[in-house]
RNA sequence: GCCCUGGUGGUGGAAUUGGUAGACACGCAGGACUUAAAAUCCUGUGAGCAGCAAUGUUCGUGCGGGUUCAAGUCCCGCCUGGGGCACCA
C-alpha cells in the first residue's frame, strides 16, 4: 500500500475532531504545562511559511509534554486590531471587521491544514468586544493606579490621595516633575480640576504631549513605517513632527523591576541583554549650569576658551555686540521654589548657635538687614545681608575635617564669584564668645560699605514660581561621566529643548530657527544614524560651577530631547561625538587626560587618571566621579541620578481600528466612564465601550482619528444634562497583545478577565515561542501589565513568560528586476555592471522560475503596467532576476503559502521539513529544495510497516511481525529515544529529525519490521509527524485511543552500554590514526600500546614523545 | 549611529560545548531495476598534490593576530549578512 498522505491527513483530522482530543480542562490531577505561540496578526496575505516555524516547534513541544503526562494548554488566537486592515479599508471601503473576519477564517483553515493541537474553543480575538471589554478594563485599572516607589508596586490612587491629605507630596515627588511639591493644606485647597491635573502626573495611564508625524497633505498622522525618506509613503508628501496630546503608560516606573526580575526568567542571554539595553539604565549625575552674560572681548582673547569664526560661520556674532543680560536674583526661580520649603523648615529648627546669632542679627541690630536661611544661588546660607552681599555661616565642629573643608571651599568659591563675601564661625565661637563674633561681622560690614562698587548683582527675592512654569536661567544636563567636568568645552541642547528660544541671542536667532526647522523634519533614527555633523551656536553662555569658565551653548541634532534632560555637557577629550563636533566647529579642546589624549581621538578608556582638573587631578575615574557627585550634592548644584533610555509607552493612535478608550472629558479633564464625578447614565458606564460603526475611515479634524467625525458618538450627555466628549483616539496594537495569554486560561468569562482560580492553576506561560522582532516592545509591555495586575492583587505571579524561545525569522527570497530609470527597459542581472544606475523592482516569485523571469507573465502583471517592457537579456538569452533575502511580505511579492506545500507533500513532511531547515533560533531564507529528502524519509519510514506496492491492499502489504527484537535493533531504538528526548527538551528539532532519519536508515538496513521496535518508534515520532503516526498506531494495534494520548517511550540505558571506544590518536594535535580500547583499560597500558603502533612510530620518527595526553572516552594526543 | 545575532563543502546544516571538522539531507556524477519515465536501491562526492589503485600527504570553519598539547568552539582587532531602534505587527 502506498503512502497516501493526503488521504491520511484528512482521515486523521476527522478522527481527532470526533474524539475532541485537543480539548483542555482547567481541572486535572496532572501537572500543568502552558505552551504558547505569539498569536499572529491576520493579514490579507494569509499565513506564509514563516509563521508556522514557531508554531510547529511549539506544537511538537506541546504534544511531547502531553505524552509525558502533562495537562497542556496550547491555545491560539488572533491579534486582530491593526493598521493594515484600516489601510485596506481606506483603499477599498471594506470594513476592517469584515476583512479581519475573512482573514481569520483563512488563517484558521491554514493552521488546521498543518495539524496543530490547538483547543479552538479557547480562541481569542483582540477585536472581539467581549475580549476588548477587558482590555479597556485593565486600561482603567492603570488609569486609576499609581506607582509607589517606596513599595515598588502599583497601588490604587486612593492610597496616594490619602497620603496627599496627610502630608502633601513632600515624600512622593511626581515622576518627571520632581521639583514640584505641595503640602496637605495646599492639596485640600486645590480645586478638583487642579487635583486631577496633579493626579495625572502619577497615574500609570496618563495624558501628556508627544510628537507624531503629521502629514498636512493627507490630513493625517503617520506611523514611522509610513514615513519613508522624510516623505509620506503614500503619495510622497512632506511630513513634519507635530505635538499632540496622547495617552501614555508609565512603564518607566517599572524599569528597575523589569531589569531585576529578568534573573528569574529562563530566557536567552541575548534576549535579556536586549531588554536591559532597551531599558538602558545608566548611573550618573544631573548638573546645573547657570546662564551667564557672554564673555567680554578681553575675556575671549585672554582665555582663548571660545571658538573662533569657522568656515561654517557659526560665530558670526561680533564681539562688541550687546547681549541681553539675564536678570539676576539671589537665585533663579526654580531653585528658589525648590529650596524655600527646606529653608522654612530650617528656620523652625535652629541649632543653639544659630538661635543665639539670630537674636543678635535680627531687626537691623547691626544696622543692616539680615535674612536667615535665605536661598542664594544653589545654597541656603545661614544668614545673608543682601544690601552688601555678606553671608555669615555657622559651621558645626565637623567642618574641621579636610573633606568638608574642600566642599566648603567650592561653596565659598561659587558664592564669591557671584559677588558675595563669606565669613564663617564655628558653633563654639558663637556660643562662647558672641561679642567677638559680632565685632568681626561689624568690621566686615564696614569694609564692605567702604567699598564703592558692590559687585554682587542680586536685587530682590524672586516671585514664587507659578506651577508648571519651566525652569529658566539654568541648563540641567545629565552625564554618566561627572568626573570629566573640567573637560567641558561647550554645552549642547537638543534643538527642541524648551530653553532654546529663550536663550538664543538676537544675532543667532535666524540661524537657530533655521536649524530647528531642519531638525523638525528629521526622524530620531535619521538623527542618530547621521554621520554628518551639524549644529548651531545659540549665542548663550553658561558658567562652569567649579572653574567659573564661560562655556558656549550650542544646539545639535545628536542630542535627543527625549533622553536625559535633553542637554549635555560636551567633553570633547572624553567623548567621541563631542570630539568630532568640537573638531568640526573648531572649538578649542581642553585635555583632561594628559598624554593619553593624542589630540586626534577622544579617550574612551575608563582606566585612566584625570588630569588638568583642579581638585580632581590625579584621581581615577570612579574616585573623581564620586568626589564630584559628593560636591555637587553638598553644594546643591546637582545630584546623583539614575537615568533610563526607556520612555513611557505612547498608548494612543489617531486611528479607527483599535480599542476605544473608556474615557470621557469634562472641561477637558479625562474621567473613566464609571466615575461618579461625571455622572453618566448607567448604560453609558458599561464596558465594553464598543467601537462605533463607520462608513468612512478618513481622519478627523486636527489630526484626530476617524472617530472624531462621529458627532453622535463623540458627544454624550450625563445625568445633569451636561455634554461630555469622548476620547477619539484608540489604543495601539500592543494593547490587546499585552494580556491575551491570561484570557486563554478562561476565555469565556463574562465577569472577570479570567477567574483567579484559572490563573492560579495555569500561572505563567511555561514556554513562549515567537520571533525576535518582538524582543522588546511586546515582551516589555506584557511584563509591565502582568506586574501591574499582580500588584493590584489580580494575579499571583508577576512575570508572564517563564521560558522564552525565539524562533529565527523565515525570510523570503525576493526576485528583482532592474529598470533603466525613466524607461521601460529592463536589464538582466548578469549584465547589470554595464548599467550603474537602475531602479530595483520586486517581482512576484510565482512568475520567476528559479531566477529566470517569465517574460510573458511579467507583461501581464499590474494591469499591464509593463506590457511594453523591453528586455536586455544576458548571454544565455534569458532574463535573470536579482535575488535578495529579506522579510517575507506581501509588498515584496515573496510570500510562500504553506497550503501549497501541504497539498504537495502532506502536513507531516511540511512540519518536519520546517524543523529540518536548521536551528529554530536562526533566521534563514525559505527554500523548498531539500523538502524531497524529508518526504523520502517518511516514505521510507512507511515502508517499515507496509510494502508500498500500489497493487497490494492494506492487509496484503502489512509487514509488521511479532518477532523478538535483536540487541542491535533495541540499541537503535533506545539510542533514538534518548536523542529525540534530549533534542526535544533543548529545542534542537533539526537534529531530532536527522536522528529519525538515521534510525529509519539503520532499521531499513536490518529489514526490521518488528512490532516491539516499531510501536515505540511510532509514539516517538508522534509530536513531529502526528498524522502518519496516528495512522500507523491505529494499524499496529487497532487501538481505541489516539496516539496523541499514548505515553512517550522510555529509554532503557541497559541497551546503550558501550565497553569499547575507538580513540582518535593524534600527533601534535593532528589525528593520524584510530585505535580501539576497552573503556576500563588502564592509562599505562593504553599509552604503551599506542606508542607501539606503526603509524605512531612513523610520526615519532625515532624521537621520544615529550608528553602523552589521554582523555578517557575522548582522545589520545602525543606531543613530540 | 546604537543594541542583538549569524558567517563551516556546490546548498541547508552537524560537531557530546576546547578533543577525529563536514553527521543528516539536498544537489551532482556513475550504476541497478524498467521498453521508457516515475518511484526505489547501490556507489562516489571539501579542495589541492602524488599514485593504476588501496592509499599517502598538504590546506581548509568570513579576514588578520593571539592563548593552548589541542581552537569552528576561548581572547583581541577587522569585514560582512540579518533583526530591532519606540505609530507595522
Amino acid at each position: 500500500m502506498e503512502f497516501n498522505f493526503n488521504e491520511i491527513d484528512k482521515q486523521i483530522k476527522d478522527f481527532w475532531q470526533q474524539r475532541e482530543v485537543y480539548k483542555v480542562s482547567n481541572d486535572s490531577a496532572k501537572p500543568k504545562a502552558y505552551v504558547l505561540d505569539m498569536f499572529p496578526y491576520p493579514s490579507g496575505a494569509g499565513l506564509h511559511v514563516g509563521h508556522p516555524l514557531g508554531y510547529v516547534a511549539s506544537d511538537i513541544f506541546a504534544r511531547y509534554k502531553k505524552m509525558k503526562g502533562f495537562n497542556v494548554l496550547h491555545p491560539m488566537g488572533f491579534d486582530a486590531f491593526g493598521l493594515p486592515a484600516e489601510q485596506y479599508a481606506l483603499e477599498t471601503g471594506q470594513h476592517p471587521a469584515v476583512t479581519t473576519e475573512k482573514n481569520i477564517a483563512r488563517y484558521k483553515q491554514q493552521l488546521d491544514n498543518i495539524g496543530f493541537c490547538y483547543d479552538w474553543s479557547r480562541e481569542v480575538r483582540t477585536s472581539d468586544p467581549q475580549y476588548y471589554k477587558w482590555t479597556q478594563w485593565i486600561f482603567l485599572q492603570l488609569f486609576k493606579s499609581w506607582f509607589n516607589r517606596k513599595t515598588q508596586k502599583a497601588e490604587p490612587l486612593t492610597t496616594l490621595i490619602a497620603s496627599f491629605e496627610q502630608t502633601g507630596n513632600r515624600d512622593i515627588p511626581a515622576p518627571g516633575n520632581e521639583h514640584f511639591s505641595f503640602s496637605a493644606e495646599e492639596w485640600k485647597n486645590y480645586s478638583e480640576q487642579e487635583q486631577r491635573t496633579i493626579l495625572m502626573q502619577y497615574r500609570l495611564a496618563y495624558l501628556d504631549h508627544a510628537e507624531v508625524w503629521w502629514c498636512e497633505a493627507l490630513g493625517t498622522v503617520l506611523a514611522n513605517d509610513e514615513v519613508v525618506n522624510g516623505v509620506s509613503e503614500r503619495g510622497g508628501h512632506p511630513v513634519e513632527k507635530k505635538k499632540m496630546r496622547q495617552w501614555f503608560l508609565r512603564i518607566t516606573e517599572f524599569a528597575d523591576r523589569l531589569i531585576d526580575s529578568l534573573d528569574k526568567l529562563d530566557w536567552s542571554d541575548a534576549m535579556k541583554e536586549m531588554q536591559k539595553n532597551w531599558i538602558g539604565k545608566s548611573e550618573g549625575a544631573e548638573i546645573l549650569f547657570y546662564l551667564t552674560p557672554s564673555p567680554s572681548p578681553a575675556e575671549r582673547e585672554t582665555s582663548g576658551e571660545v571658538g573662533v569664526k569657522t568656515a561654517n560661520s557659526v560665530f558670526t556674532q561680533t564681539f562688541n555686540e550687546e547681549v541681553e543680560q539675564p536678570k539676576y536674583y539671589t537665585t533663579n526661580r526654580q531653585t528658589w521654589h525648590d529650596h524655600l520649603p527646606k529653608a522654612k523648615a530650617m528656620r523652625h529648627q535652629p541649632t543653639e548657635a544659630e538661635r543665639i546669632m539670630w537674636q543678635e542679627l535680627r531687626g537691623k541690630k547691626l544696622g543692616v538687614k539680615f535674612r536667615r536661611q535665605h536661598p542664594v544661588r544653589y545654597f541656603i546660607p545661614d544668614f545673608v545681608c543682601l544690601q552688601n552681599g555678606l553671608i555669615v555661616e555657622i559651621d558645626g565642629g565637623y567642618h574641621n575635617n579636610p573633606e568638608q573643608q574642600e566642599k566648603d571651599a567650592v561653596r565659598t568659591k561659587i558664592l564669591s564669584e557671584a559677588g558675595y563675601t563669606i565669613i564663617r564661625f564655628s558653633n563654639d565661637e558663637v556660643i562662647k564668645n558672641i561679642t567677638d563674633v559680632l565685632n568681626r561681622i561689624r568690621k566686615t560690614i564696614e569694609d564692605l560699605n567702604g567699598r564703592s562698587d558692590t559687585t554682587h548683582s542680586d536685587v530682590a527675592r524672586p516671585d514664587i514660581l507659578p506651577r508648571g512654569e519651566e525652569r529658566r536661567g539654568v541648563i540641567e544636563v545629565f552625564t554618566t561621566r561627572p568626573d570629566t567636568i573640567f573637560g567641558v568645552d561647550f554645552m549642547v541642547l537638543a534643538p527642541e529643548h524648551e530653553l532654546v528660544s529663550a536663550i538664543t541671542t538676537a544675532s543667532q536667532k535666524a540661524e537657530v530657527e533655521q536649524y530647528v526647522a531642519y531638525v523638525k523634519s528629521r526622524s530620531e533614527r535619521e538623527r542618530m544614524a547621521e554621520k554628518k555633523i551639524s549644529g548651531c551656536f545659540t549665542g548663550a553662555y553658561v558658567q562652569h560651577p567649579f572653574s567659573g569658565k564661560k562655556i558656549p551653548v550650542w544646539i545639535s541634532e545628536y542630542v535627543l530631547a527625549g533622553y536625559g534632560t535633553g542637554a549635555i555637557m560636551a567633553v570633547p577629550s572624553g567623548d567621541e561625538r563631542d570630539h568630532a563636533f568640537a573638531k568640526y566647529f573648531n572649538i578649542p579642546i581642553t585635555n583632561i587626560f594628559g598624554e593619553k589624549y593624542s589630540g586626534e581621538a577622544a579617550v574612551s578608556d575608563n582606566n585612566v587618571r584625570i588630569e588638568n582638573s583642579d581638585f580632581l587631578s590625579g584621581l581615577a575615574v570612579t574616585e573623581a566621579a564620586e568626589k564630584v557627585m559628593g560636591l555637587l550634592e553638598y553644594n546643591e548644584i546637582g545630584h546623583r541620578k539614575i537615568n533610563y533610555k526607556l520612555r513611557d509607552a505612547g498608548f494612543s493612535r489617531q486611528r479607527y481600528w483599535g480599542e476605544p478608550f473608556p474615557i470621557v472629558y469634562q472641561n477637558d479633564i479625562p474621567y473613566a466612564l464609571d466615575e461618579a464625578a461625571v455622572n453618566l447614565p448607567e448604560a453609558l458606564q458599561q464596558l465594553p465601550l464598543e467601537l462605533p460603526h463607520v462608513d468612512q475611515y478618513k481622519p478627523g479634524p486636527e489630526g484626530e482619528g476617524p472617530l472624531a467625525n462621529i458627532d453622535n458618538w463623540v458627544y454624550v450627555k450625563n445625568n445633569d444634562g451636561e455634554t461630555l466628549k469622548r476620547e477619539t483616539n484608540t489604543m495601539p496594537g500592543y494593547a490587546g497583545s499585552s494580556w491575551y495569554f491570561l484570557r486563554y486560561m478562561d476565555p469565556g468569562n463574562e465577569t472577570e478577565f479570567a477567574d483567579k482560580k484559572a490563573t492560579d492553576y495555569w500561572k505563567q506561560v511555561d514556554l513562549y515561542i515567537g520571533g525576535t522582532e518582538h524582543a522588546v516592545g511586546h515582551l516589555l509591555y506584557s511584563r509591565m501589565w502582568t506586574k501591574a495586575l499582580h500588584d493590584l492583587g489580580y494575579l499571583s505571579f508577576d512575570e508572564p513568560f517563564k521560558r522564552l524561545l525565539n524562533q529565527g525569522m523565515i525570510q523570503g527570497s525576493s526576485r528583482l528586476v532592474y529598470r533603466i530609470p525613466g524607461t521601460q527597459k529592463f536589464v538582466s542581472s548578469g549584465i547589470l555592471k554595464n548599467y550603474p544606475v537602475v531602479d530595483k523592482i520586486h517581482v512576484d516569485i510565482h512568475i520567476v522560475n528559479g531566477v529566470e523571469l517569465d517574460i510573458k507573465a511579467f507583461k501581464k502583471i499590474k494591469n499591464g503596467e509593463y506590457a511594453n517592457a523591453e528586455f536586455i537579456l544576458d548571454d544565455g538569452g534569458k532574463y535573470i532576476c536579482g535575488v535578495e533575502t529579506e522579510k517575507m511580505s506581501k509588498s515584496k511579492y515573496n510570500v510562500v503559502n504553506p497550503d501549497d506545500i501541504v497539498a504537495q507533500y502532506g502536513a507531516d513532511t511540511f512540519r518536519m521539513y520546517e524543523m529540518f531547515l536548521g536551528p529554530i533560533d536562526i533566521s534563514k531564507p525559505w527554500d523548498t529544495k531539500g523538502i524531497e529528502g524529508v518526504h523520502r524519509f517518511l516514505k521510507k519510514f512507511w515502508r517499515l510497516f507496509y510494502n508500498d506496492n500500489q497493487e497490494l491492499n492494506a492487509k496484503e502489504s502489512w509487514l509488521v511481525t511479532a518477532e523478538k527484537a535483536t540487541e542491535a535493533e533495541l540499541k537503535i531504538l533506545h539510542k533514538t529515544i534518548k536523542k529525540i528526548e534530549g533534542d526535544t527538551e533543548k529545542f534542537s528539532f533539526n537534529t531530532a529529525v536527522s536522528q529519525f532519519m538515521i534510525a529509519v536508515n539503520e532499521l531499513s538496513d536490518l529489514k526490521c519490521h518488528k512490532q516491539e521496535i516499531l510501536d515505540p518508534l511510532v509514539r516517538l515520532i508522534t509530536p513531529y509527524a502526528p498524522h502518519i503516526a496516528e495512522h500507523l498506531w491505529q494499524a499496529l494495534g487497532g487501538y481505541t485511543s489516539s496516539v496523541t494520548q499514548a505515553p512517550f517511550p522510555v529509554c532503557e540505558e541497559k541497551y546503550l552500554i558501550e565497553n569499547r571506544k575507538v580513540y582518535p590518536v593524534a600527533i601534535n594535535g593532528k589525528a593520524r590514526t584510530n585505535m580501539a580500547f576497552s573503556l576500563d583499560a588502564a592509562q599505562d597500558f593504553i599509552e604503551a600500546t599506542v606508542l607501539k603502533d606503526d603509524v605512531v612510530q612513523k610520526w615519532l620518527d625515532g624521537k621520544a614523545p615529550k608528553k602523552i595526553i589521554f582523555v578517557k572516552g575522548k582522545m589520545i594526543n602525543i606531543v613530540v
